[in-house]
DNA sequence: TTTAACTACTTGACAATACAAAGTAGCTGT
DNA sequence: ACAGCTACTTTGTATTGTCAAGTAGTTAAA
């Protein structure tokens, strides 16, 4: 009934991206996602799909010690990532534009 | 790993976006689906979709006969359908909207 | 010093849903 | 009789976004 579902998917690849600007952290990635516009995205939600990126090799991780607050974990994207990166923009441009075509009648 | 989770409420409402152009069944919708370009749609993904759409009162069913083959099931889209048809491009268009800036940079 | 607020990550349970696979069944042409 | 097409059903599985709650460090106000 909502568009969670729409979610699925989407958000790996664009944790992903924004991972591939430069080596950063949750939090930052979290305030990040939620300027481009993706604005209730919560810790549970985010956190988990790092895990899963870096389980799968798309992003490698380090520790460091913040100036405030508590341990950040720091990734990076890697060889394996970049590659995925652009499978994932490729895919999801053919999905969108068939979406687009049935939806909007657009070529 | 795969990108079939980006299919994922997706389809839901561009199912209801081919119906909301007119009456058609399951096997019709299955071949403009193909068209528009989602190639490999089962029937055992596009089947459960209508069931849903259905439960939940955004179109409704008539059966009849076929000229070839056995019963079809001809939908139609609703009042309600219309809504979340119109809710749904929305709140696509809000996703893609952040997508595309995250992985393209696009305004 | 206690309290709140912010930073920062973890974990468990849950609901949705795309897809594969296999099955049922009617019709047509060879 | 059989293959091939039309047409819908059902069962099972894996993935993943979200909620909720918890842990924990830092800083500043009360």
């Amino acid at each position: 009934m909502d568009d969670t579902q729409l979610m699925k998917g989407i958000l790996e690849g664009c944790v992903l991206s924004v991972i591939s600007k430069g080596e950063t952290y949750g939090y930052e990635i979290l305030t990040e996602m939620e300027k481009v516009g993706f604005s209730d995205l919560g810790e549970g939600t985010l956190y988990p799909v790092l895990t899963r990126l870096d389980k799968n090799g798309y992003i490698s991780c380090r520790k460091a010690k913040s100036p405030l607050g508590p341990i950040r974990k720091y990734y990076t994207i890697t060889e394996t990532g970049i590659e995925r990166l652009e499978g994932f923009k490729e895919n999801y441009k053919k999905i969108t534009d068939s979406t687009n075509r049935v939806l909007f009648g657009k070529e």
